[in-house]
DNA sequence: TCTGAATGAGACATAAGTGTCTCAATTGAG
DNA sequence: CTCAATTGAGACACTTATGTCTCATTCAGA
């Protein structure tokens, strides 16, 4: 019962607040179909609910990529399945990054974390061949996030199926969309 | 001293409201140097002044192509000059992106045909030999755009100079990052 | 220098968002 | 079924943001 209003308001959070940075809580609380008194009784305020929707998304991201990259028979391929199993959750990684993220030191420290593991991972995938030795890793880590969150734009915008838009940014990321000449 | 004033509070508006969007009106005009009455003298209010920072930035981008675009002898060229030369406003233009284009129907059109004219400079490209002509347009508009915004955020941190990530962008944008294997 | 336009500072009224509380209704576990 | 927990709706006080106005001051151009 708790569990699934909490989720709820996360959710309606999440669709909110990416269209309208400045909404009340009030709007959360209406899209998510609760009365607003129970948002105020799960969290204090605005800051601690998007701390929340931070370490939500966090949380959901780095699932999907451990989960994908468990079927991986190399760090290559580890990267390759989490570009493709993150796309659906690019977009909250890119909007918790403007906000949330600075403000709380534990939210920073993870959000660290996870920058030093994906930049391991990619010098594990130069060792492999998998990228090229002599581009920096800390460029290949920003590449990968902005092709991820064009692939989520594409299937966004329905110019893309989750498949396609996958392949496109896998593409792009390792041998470009440069032609003959 | 009319434009001084309007130009000091866009600015500061766009420091502002980048990271901290439910920032208010008083700290646009504190972050200014301006009265608050004097922010309302020019901007109605708060949708107003958006409106107005969504123009600022495409009109600013635009002109950065243009300029940049000049000097170049072919469309793939124009596109790698454009590139680096809208580095430093790549912000700009991801966060209005976010907000305030849909609500303005005039905004929403010159979004619109950037992004036509953005397209119709690929397929150029395209049939040039710069960009391969089997993987759709959008996708590449996205990734340049993609990429324009990982390059100012490698600026901005330090990684890179301009002179690095605008080659790093465009090089990983025909050739890819990817290695031997 | 003179003059009108623009500004800053502050007061003010209004609107909007926030946080708390109560109480009746609903829910779900035992 | 029973009961404790959770919730929705509304009322309420409080805080914050917004928009307007005035007036003395500053500024730029004639």
């Amino acid at each position: 019962m708790i569990e699934k209003t909490i989720e709820a308001i996360l959710d309606a959070a999440f669709s909110v607040f990416e269209d309208a940075p400045t909404a009340t809580l009030a709007d959360v609380a209406l899209e998510a179909g609760v009365g607003r008194a129970t948002l105020h009784r799960h969290f204090s305020g605005r800051d601690e609910l998007m701390s929340a929707l931070a370490m939500q998304a966090m949380r959901e991201l780095d699932e999907a990529f451990e989960a994908a990259a468990t079927d991986a028979e190399s760090y290559t391929d580890a990267l390759r399945l989490g570009l493709s199993a993150m796309i659906p959750l690019a977009n909250r990684a890119r909007f918790l990054e403007a906000g949330p993220v600075a403000d709380t030191p534990q939210l920073a420290a993870e959000s660290k974390r996870q920058r030093a593991e994906m930049i391991a991972a990619i010098d594990q995938a130069k060792s492999e061949g998998g990228f090229a030795a002599y581009v920096p890793s800390p460029w290949i880590a920003e590449s990968f996030d902005a092709l991820l969150y064009a692939a989520w734009e594409m299937v966004k915008t329905g110019e893309a199926t989750h498949k396609q838009a996958a392949d496109l940014a896998w593409r792009t990321l390792t041998i470009g969309v440069g032609g003959a000449k």
